[in-house]
DNA sequence: TAATCCATTTAGAATGATTCTAAAGGGCAT
DNA sequence: ATGCCCTTTAGAATCATTCTAAATGGATTA
Protein backbone atom coordinates (compact mmCIF):
# COMPACT_ATOMS: atom_id res chain seq x y z
CA UNK A 1 0.00 0.00 0.00
CA UNK A 2 1.64 3.04 -1.45
CA UNK A 3 1.00 6.50 0.25
CA UNK A 4 -0.41 6.99 -3.27
CA UNK A 5 -2.94 4.39 -2.93
CA UNK A 6 -4.24 5.02 0.51
CA UNK A 7 -4.81 8.73 -0.39
CA UNK A 8 -6.91 7.47 -3.13
CA UNK A 9 -9.04 5.17 -1.33
CA UNK A 10 -9.08 7.82 1.98
CA UNK A 11 -10.58 10.22 -1.02
CA UNK A 12 -13.29 7.74 -2.29
CA UNK A 13 -14.22 6.80 1.77
CA UNK A 14 -14.29 10.57 3.00
CA UNK A 15 -17.73 11.60 1.68
CA UNK A 16 -21.13 9.59 0.54
CA UNK A 17 -20.46 11.05 -2.96
CA UNK A 18 -19.53 9.16 -6.52
CA UNK A 19 -16.59 10.80 -7.71
CA UNK A 20 -14.75 11.30 -11.04
CA UNK A 21 -11.38 9.81 -11.81
CA UNK A 22 -11.02 13.71 -12.44
CA UNK A 23 -12.52 14.27 -9.04
CA UNK A 24 -10.32 12.22 -7.24
CA UNK A 25 -7.51 12.99 -8.61
CA UNK A 26 -7.80 16.61 -7.92
CA UNK A 27 -8.61 15.90 -4.43
CA UNK A 28 -5.70 13.42 -3.98
CA UNK A 29 -3.55 16.42 -5.80
CA UNK A 30 -4.27 18.64 -2.44
CA UNK A 31 -2.83 16.00 -0.56
CA UNK A 32 -0.16 14.84 -2.61
CA UNK A 33 0.86 18.16 -5.25
CA UNK A 34 3.09 15.41 -7.60
CA UNK A 35 0.91 12.94 -7.77
CA UNK A 36 0.34 11.81 -11.49
CA UNK A 37 -3.24 11.33 -13.14
CA UNK A 38 -2.22 7.90 -14.11
CA UNK A 39 -1.24 6.87 -10.72
CA UNK A 40 -4.94 7.76 -10.05
CA UNK A 41 -6.00 5.09 -12.89
CA UNK A 42 -3.84 2.87 -12.27
CA UNK A 43 -5.14 2.69 -8.18
CA UNK A 44 -8.47 3.15 -9.16
CA UNK A 45 -7.89 -0.19 -11.34
CA UNK A 46 -5.82 -1.76 -8.65
CA UNK A 47 -8.20 -1.07 -5.68
CA UNK A 48 -11.24 -2.31 -7.62
CA UNK A 49 -9.37 -5.81 -8.58
CA UNK A 50 -8.75 -6.12 -4.51
CA UNK A 51 -12.59 -5.36 -4.20
CA UNK A 52 -12.37 -2.21 -2.37
CA UNK A 53 -14.38 0.24 -4.30
CA UNK A 54 -16.63 -0.55 -7.42
CA UNK A 55 -16.52 1.70 -10.68
CA UNK A 56 -19.72 2.41 -12.29
CA UNK A 57 -20.47 3.66 -15.84
CA UNK A 58 -22.90 5.49 -17.57
CA UNK A 59 -23.91 7.92 -15.45
CA UNK A 60 -21.78 10.72 -17.31
CA UNK A 61 -19.20 10.60 -19.84
CA UNK A 62 -16.48 9.63 -17.30
CA UNK A 63 -16.71 6.49 -14.95
CA UNK A 64 -17.65 7.36 -11.13
CA UNK A 65 -16.15 5.34 -8.08
CA UNK A 66 -18.34 4.05 -5.36
CA UNK A 67 -16.88 3.44 -1.93
CA UNK A 68 -18.65 0.03 -1.48
CA UNK A 69 -17.82 -3.01 -3.56
CA UNK A 70 -21.29 -4.90 -3.32
CA UNK A 71 -23.63 -3.68 -5.46
CA UNK A 72 -26.30 -1.85 -4.80
CA UNK A 73 -28.91 0.61 -6.82
CA UNK A 74 -27.87 4.04 -7.71
CA UNK A 75 -30.55 7.12 -8.47
CA UNK A 76 -30.10 9.88 -10.34
CA UNK A 77 -31.56 12.93 -10.60
CA UNK A 78 -31.41 13.59 -14.54
CA UNK A 79 -31.28 17.66 -13.79
CA UNK A 80 -28.99 18.18 -11.58
CA UNK A 81 -26.87 14.66 -11.44
CA UNK A 82 -26.74 13.91 -7.94
CA UNK A 83 -26.11 9.85 -7.26
CA UNK A 84 -27.95 8.66 -4.29
CA UNK A 85 -27.39 4.73 -3.47
CA UNK A 86 -30.93 2.50 -2.92
CA UNK A 87 -31.33 -0.99 -2.00
CA UNK A 88 -33.80 -3.41 -3.25
CA UNK A 89 -34.77 -6.19 -0.94
CA UNK A 90 -34.00 -9.66 -2.40
CA UNK A 91 -32.62 -8.37 -5.64
CA UNK A 92 -30.01 -10.67 -6.02
CA UNK A 93 -32.26 -13.68 -5.90
CA UNK A 94 -34.70 -12.02 -8.38
CA UNK A 95 -31.61 -11.61 -10.57
CA UNK A 96 -30.49 -14.87 -10.35
CA UNK A 97 -33.70 -16.74 -10.94
CA UNK A 98 -34.19 -14.48 -14.31
CA UNK A 99 -30.79 -14.88 -15.79
CA UNK A 100 -30.86 -18.49 -14.83
CA UNK A 101 -27.65 -18.94 -12.74
CA UNK A 102 -25.51 -17.14 -10.55
CA UNK A 103 -24.09 -13.84 -11.50
CA UNK A 104 -20.69 -11.61 -11.09
CA UNK A 105 -22.30 -8.64 -10.46
CA UNK A 106 -24.68 -6.33 -11.79
CA UNK A 107 -25.55 -2.64 -12.01
CA UNK A 108 -28.76 -0.65 -11.17
CA UNK A 109 -28.88 2.97 -12.12
CA UNK A 110 -32.41 4.90 -11.94
CA UNK A 111 -32.96 8.19 -13.24
CA UNK A 112 -35.45 10.18 -11.98
CA UNK A 113 -36.23 14.31 -11.02
CA UNK A 114 -34.63 14.81 -6.93
CA UNK A 115 -36.80 17.18 -4.79
CA UNK A 116 -34.90 19.54 -4.50
CA UNK A 117 -35.23 19.93 -8.84
CA UNK A 118 -38.54 18.92 -8.75
CA UNK A 119 -39.77 21.91 -6.51
CA UNK A 120 -37.71 23.80 -8.79
CA UNK A 121 -39.53 23.10 -11.75
CA UNK A 122 -42.82 23.53 -10.26
CA UNK A 123 -41.51 27.45 -9.54
CA UNK A 124 -40.21 27.84 -13.24
CA UNK A 125 -43.78 26.61 -14.07
CA UNK A 126 -45.51 28.75 -12.01
CA UNK A 127 -43.07 32.03 -13.35
CA UNK A 128 -44.42 30.86 -16.65
CA UNK A 129 -47.98 31.22 -16.42
CA UNK B 1 -37.55 10.78 -42.28
CA UNK B 2 -34.34 11.20 -44.47
CA UNK B 3 -33.47 7.57 -46.14
CA UNK B 4 -30.12 8.10 -44.00
CA UNK B 5 -32.52 7.95 -40.66
CA UNK B 6 -34.40 5.34 -42.50
CA UNK B 7 -32.10 2.90 -43.00
CA UNK B 8 -30.42 3.16 -39.32
CA UNK B 9 -33.98 2.35 -37.45
CA UNK B 10 -33.98 -0.42 -40.21
CA UNK B 11 -29.98 -2.02 -39.16
CA UNK B 12 -31.34 -1.45 -35.50
CA UNK B 13 -34.69 -3.45 -35.90
CA UNK B 14 -32.93 -5.90 -38.21
CA UNK B 15 -32.18 -8.33 -35.29
CA UNK B 16 -31.74 -8.11 -31.72
CA UNK B 17 -28.21 -7.55 -31.38
CA UNK B 18 -27.03 -4.34 -29.37
CA UNK B 19 -25.01 -2.92 -31.77
CA UNK B 20 -22.16 -0.37 -31.31
CA UNK B 21 -22.67 3.27 -33.05
CA UNK B 22 -19.40 1.63 -35.15
CA UNK B 23 -21.06 -1.60 -36.09
CA UNK B 24 -24.49 0.52 -37.35
CA UNK B 25 -21.93 2.62 -39.15
CA UNK B 26 -20.44 -0.27 -40.91
CA UNK B 27 -24.09 -2.18 -41.36
CA UNK B 28 -25.85 1.16 -42.85
CA UNK B 29 -23.07 1.80 -45.51
CA UNK B 30 -23.42 -1.13 -46.81
CA UNK B 31 -26.50 0.16 -48.00
CA UNK B 32 -25.53 3.98 -48.15
CA UNK B 33 -21.86 3.33 -48.75
CA UNK B 34 -21.79 7.50 -48.99
CA UNK B 35 -23.14 7.41 -44.95
CA UNK B 36 -20.69 9.61 -43.07
CA UNK B 37 -20.03 8.24 -38.76
CA UNK B 38 -21.16 12.27 -37.94
CA UNK B 39 -24.69 11.46 -38.95
CA UNK B 40 -25.02 7.98 -37.23
CA UNK B 41 -24.17 9.63 -34.37
CA UNK B 42 -27.18 12.43 -35.14
CA UNK B 43 -29.60 10.13 -36.14
CA UNK B 44 -28.69 7.58 -32.74
CA UNK B 45 -29.45 10.76 -30.65
CA UNK B 46 -32.48 12.22 -32.67
CA UNK B 47 -33.72 8.13 -32.45
CA UNK B 48 -33.58 8.09 -28.97
CA UNK B 49 -35.05 11.59 -28.02
CA UNK B 50 -37.95 10.60 -30.23
CA UNK B 51 -37.81 7.22 -27.66
CA UNK B 52 -37.54 4.91 -31.15
CA UNK B 53 -34.57 3.30 -29.65
CA UNK B 54 -32.11 3.22 -26.44
CA UNK B 55 -28.88 4.30 -26.19
CA UNK B 56 -27.40 1.43 -23.25
CA UNK B 57 -24.24 2.43 -21.78
CA UNK B 58 -20.97 0.71 -19.71
CA UNK B 59 -21.11 -2.61 -21.51
CA UNK B 60 -18.35 -1.96 -23.27
CA UNK B 61 -15.70 0.85 -23.67
CA UNK B 62 -18.22 1.99 -26.77
CA UNK B 63 -22.24 2.72 -25.99
CA UNK B 64 -25.06 -0.22 -28.11
CA UNK B 65 -28.52 0.56 -29.00
CA UNK B 66 -31.01 -0.96 -28.01
CA UNK B 67 -34.23 -1.24 -30.65
CA UNK B 68 -36.60 -0.88 -27.65
CA UNK B 69 -37.08 2.31 -25.85
CA UNK B 70 -38.79 0.46 -22.64
CA UNK B 71 -36.31 -0.10 -20.02
CA UNK B 72 -35.70 -4.10 -19.44
CA UNK B 73 -32.41 -6.19 -17.93
CA UNK B 74 -29.40 -7.06 -19.70
CA UNK B 75 -27.34 -9.60 -18.97
CA UNK B 76 -24.20 -9.24 -20.50
CA UNK B 77 -21.04 -12.45 -20.50
CA UNK B 78 -18.21 -11.17 -19.15
CA UNK B 79 -16.19 -12.83 -21.11
CA UNK B 80 -17.64 -12.84 -24.14
CA UNK B 81 -19.36 -9.82 -24.32
CA UNK B 82 -23.11 -11.07 -25.45
CA UNK B 83 -25.72 -8.76 -24.71
CA UNK B 84 -29.23 -10.81 -23.88
CA UNK B 85 -32.41 -9.31 -22.58
CA UNK B 86 -34.64 -10.21 -19.41
CA UNK B 87 -37.15 -8.85 -17.64
CA UNK B 88 -37.93 -8.90 -13.83
CA UNK B 89 -41.76 -9.23 -13.05
CA UNK B 90 -43.01 -5.88 -11.00
CA UNK B 91 -39.81 -4.11 -11.04
CA UNK B 92 -41.49 -1.17 -11.59
CA UNK B 93 -43.44 -0.82 -9.13
CA UNK B 94 -40.43 -2.10 -7.14
CA UNK B 95 -38.01 0.88 -7.80
CA UNK B 96 -40.88 3.54 -7.48
CA UNK B 97 -41.12 2.22 -3.80
CA UNK B 98 -37.51 2.38 -3.33
CA UNK B 99 -36.68 5.86 -4.44
CA UNK B 100 -39.94 6.82 -3.33
CA UNK B 101 -41.15 8.29 -6.44
CA UNK B 102 -41.85 8.16 -10.12
CA UNK B 103 -38.55 8.36 -12.20
CA UNK B 104 -37.85 8.00 -16.24
CA UNK B 105 -35.89 5.56 -16.70
CA UNK B 106 -34.04 2.59 -15.70
CA UNK B 107 -30.67 0.36 -16.89
CA UNK B 108 -29.96 -2.79 -15.07
CA UNK B 109 -27.18 -4.82 -16.19
CA UNK B 110 -25.93 -8.11 -15.08
CA UNK B 111 -22.69 -9.65 -15.47
CA UNK B 112 -22.52 -13.20 -15.80
CA UNK B 113 -20.81 -15.91 -17.44
CA UNK B 114 -22.78 -17.47 -20.20
CA UNK B 115 -23.75 -20.94 -21.14
CA UNK B 116 -21.17 -21.57 -23.96
CA UNK B 117 -18.34 -19.78 -21.89
CA UNK B 118 -19.07 -21.42 -18.60
CA UNK B 119 -18.82 -24.73 -20.52
CA UNK B 120 -15.26 -23.30 -22.39
CA UNK B 121 -14.11 -22.87 -19.11
CA UNK B 122 -14.77 -26.13 -17.84
CA UNK B 123 -13.09 -27.63 -20.43
CA UNK B 124 -10.33 -25.86 -20.03
CA UNK B 125 -9.64 -26.34 -16.47
CA UNK B 126 -10.13 -29.85 -17.15
CA UNK B 127 -7.16 -29.34 -19.43
CA UNK B 128 -5.30 -27.78 -17.21
CA UNK B 129 -5.28 -30.94 -14.62
C1' DT C 1 26.50 1.47 4.19
C1' DA C 2 26.24 0.11 -0.59
C1' DA C 3 24.15 -2.65 -4.18
C1' DT C 4 20.26 -4.80 -6.10
C1' DC C 5 15.63 -5.67 -7.13
C1' DC C 6 10.99 -5.01 -8.36
C1' DA C 7 6.78 -2.78 -8.08
C1' DT C 8 5.02 1.83 -8.42
C1' DT C 9 5.04 6.47 -10.00
C1' DT C 10 5.59 10.01 -13.27
C1' DA C 11 4.94 12.82 -17.59
C1' DG C 12 3.50 12.86 -21.68
C1' DA C 13 2.22 10.55 -25.92
C1' DA C 14 -1.30 7.57 -27.98
C1' DT C 15 -5.85 5.82 -28.50
C1' DG C 16 -10.55 5.67 -29.45
C1' DA C 17 -15.34 7.02 -28.93
C1' DT C 18 -17.95 10.87 -29.48
C1' DT C 19 -18.91 15.74 -30.49
C1' DC C 20 -18.23 19.90 -32.97
C1' DT C 21 -17.72 22.85 -37.09
C1' DA C 22 -18.15 24.75 -41.43
C1' DA C 23 -19.38 24.00 -45.93
C1' DA C 24 -22.35 21.50 -49.21
C1' DG C 25 -26.69 19.25 -50.40
C1' DG C 26 -31.68 18.35 -50.79
C1' DG C 27 -36.39 18.86 -50.34
C1' DC C 28 -40.27 21.85 -49.97
C1' DA C 29 -43.01 26.10 -50.16
C1' DT C 30 -43.29 30.27 -52.46
C1' DA D 1 -36.38 28.82 -60.49
C1' DT D 2 -35.49 31.02 -55.69
C1' DG D 3 -34.97 31.03 -51.08
C1' DC D 4 -35.06 28.71 -46.79
C1' DC D 5 -33.88 25.48 -43.37
C1' DC D 6 -32.80 21.17 -41.84
C1' DT D 7 -29.66 17.32 -42.71
C1' DT D 8 -25.48 15.43 -44.29
C1' DT D 9 -20.65 15.27 -44.96
C1' DA D 10 -15.61 15.23 -43.88
C1' DG D 11 -12.50 16.05 -40.94
C1' DA D 12 -10.82 18.49 -36.97
C1' DA D 13 -11.34 18.81 -31.99
C1' DT D 14 -12.31 17.05 -27.47
C1' DC D 15 -11.98 14.35 -23.57
C1' DA D 16 -11.58 10.25 -20.70
C1' DT D 17 -8.71 6.64 -20.43
C1' DT D 18 -4.71 3.66 -21.52
C1' DC D 19 -0.05 2.98 -22.78
C1' DT D 20 5.00 3.66 -22.63
C1' DA D 21 9.44 4.39 -21.11
C1' DA D 22 12.23 6.35 -17.86
C1' DA D 23 12.76 7.64 -12.94
C1' DT D 24 11.83 6.65 -8.08
C1' DG D 25 11.47 4.35 -3.68
C1' DG D 26 11.40 1.07 -0.22
C1' DA D 27 12.77 -3.40 1.17
C1' DT D 28 16.27 -6.92 1.22
C1' DT D 29 20.69 -8.67 0.96
C1' DA D 30 25.72 -8.42 0.89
Amino acid sequence: MTKQRAVILEVIRSDMCHHTADEIFTLAKERLPGISRATVYNNLKALEAAKLIRRITGDSLSDRYDNSYIPHGHMICGECGVVRDFNIKNLDKMLSDAIGSDFDSYELKVRYLCDACTEKARKTECANL
